[in-house]
DNA sequence: CAAACCCTTACGGGAATCCGTAGGTTTTAA
DNA sequence: TTAAAACCTACGGATTCCCGTAAGGGTTTG
């Protein structure tokens, strides 16, 4: 079905897990495996240049970081960069990450073939991308479908778990407005931050700040 | 070397990645698997009573939640409990939980034979952690060596972590003041509070309260 | 016994936050 | 195209937090 495969996956747990059941299930020719995006980029573009490109790329979302400097942080860089220098290889997104502002922009924007849920029936609904990429479908995780109904409820945008992240790491509310305005992100001035600090309380119920990111620290967002 | 080893991990992916590793590189006998910590513990249970026990348990420790009822909410509770029957099974955890106040509970109270790190190369320190089992050893995953040192550097009162965890719930200052005087706490003043969060504050290197809770969240603390 | 020390409590000024109001811009929808 | 809605920004007052100073009580030490 697919003659060359490549896995990017940091964990290498997962990444042989993912290996053994596109071997034994889908039967594919050869699977390359990368634990870096940025090693990942260099073989698909190496295997386009040598005329073996891959026909298909299955990535996480998220990268640890360790000793190797990384200038793709993560899948996500890896997709836009891909999709910026007209690459045009058939991508399944496999990641944990459940926001439906990351995966739309991904489903959407990036055009990309699936998104498969990590968890515990992951790679069932992987084998079944899979199957569905084979025949000119796309797909979207099960679990994730269910919550289209729920789609306008409270979710968090990367700006939100950036501000929270901030305040988790002692900066106050002006320096992080000052952050905000050098990198050029928008809101920026102290008063959106409060405001939007605001309605962060309001959502998870906290009383003030503190809470506000002790709960945050709960639930796994930051 | 192992006869006969149970894997309990809610990810199917991981799942399957330490099976293939185990069954590969350590040549165990039979590979059971679960996602469940209720099920692993009737497992467990059973194989004894049928006179054919497990010789090592590889345990995750955190698990999603979903449809079924789970009465052992994660890892931590399912070791434990085994503890607690004294059924005296050798135990990995295999986990990305790198906290060394949960970490040191497991090893030094819990008495388990391993802890993995779940990472990049966690499956190459879980075969180490294998072969140092079979040798009579335990094993500790070296990312986490240098921290578990440094583990009785500064000892938290009681006090200390009602004052964290009241100020994670919301509290302000002098309602946590107010608290503390009601149930005949000393010290109850405002003052002695702001002294008290000082302290802590210069003790975790945090510029202010919202970093310092975080901190201690980070650290397992509250 | 007194001096030194530690701890609790108190007070005050400056900084940061919380919270409401309000004006200007962009986005959405009729 | 225009009105409504949503958003960003700015400002000011009330509250809380932050930090230094200092008084009072208890224990330890010379």
């Amino acid at each position: 079905m697919f003659k060359k495969i490549l896995v990017v996956e940091d964990f290498d747990s997962i990444g042989l897990g993912i290996s053994a059941v596109v071997q034994n299930k889908i039967g594919a020719g050869e699977i390359v495996t990368s634990q870096y995006c940025d090693e990942a980029y260099l073989k698909i573009k190496r295997a386009k240049q040598d005329g073996a490109p891959f026909d298909l790329l299955i990535t996480d979302l998220s990268f640890e970081k360790d000793y190797r400097e990384a200038k793709l942080k993560g899948g996500k860089e890896l997709v836009e960069k891909l999709r910026e220098q007209g690459i045009s290889i058939p991508i399944v997104v496999y990641s944990i990450e459940d926001r439906r502002a990351v995966i739309n922009e991904l489903m959407e924007i990036q055009k990309i073939e699936a998104y498969v849920l990590k968890g515990r029936n992951g790679l069932k609904n992987l084998e079944q991308a899979l199957l569905a990429i084979a025949n000119g479908d796309t797909f979207l995780s099960p679990e994730l479908k269910n919550n289209v109904e729920k789609k306008n409820l409270f979710e968090l945008e990367d700006y939100d778990i950036s501000l929270l992240s901030n305040l988790a790491k002692g900066y106050s509310q002006s320096e992080i407005a000052r952050d905000f305005k050098s990198q050029g992100m928008s809101p920026s001035s102290l008063s959106s931050i409060e405001k939007r600090i605001n309605r962060l309380k309001e959502e998870f119920e906290a009383k003030n700040a503190i809470q506000l990111v002790a709960t945050a620290k709960d639930l796994g967002l930051i």
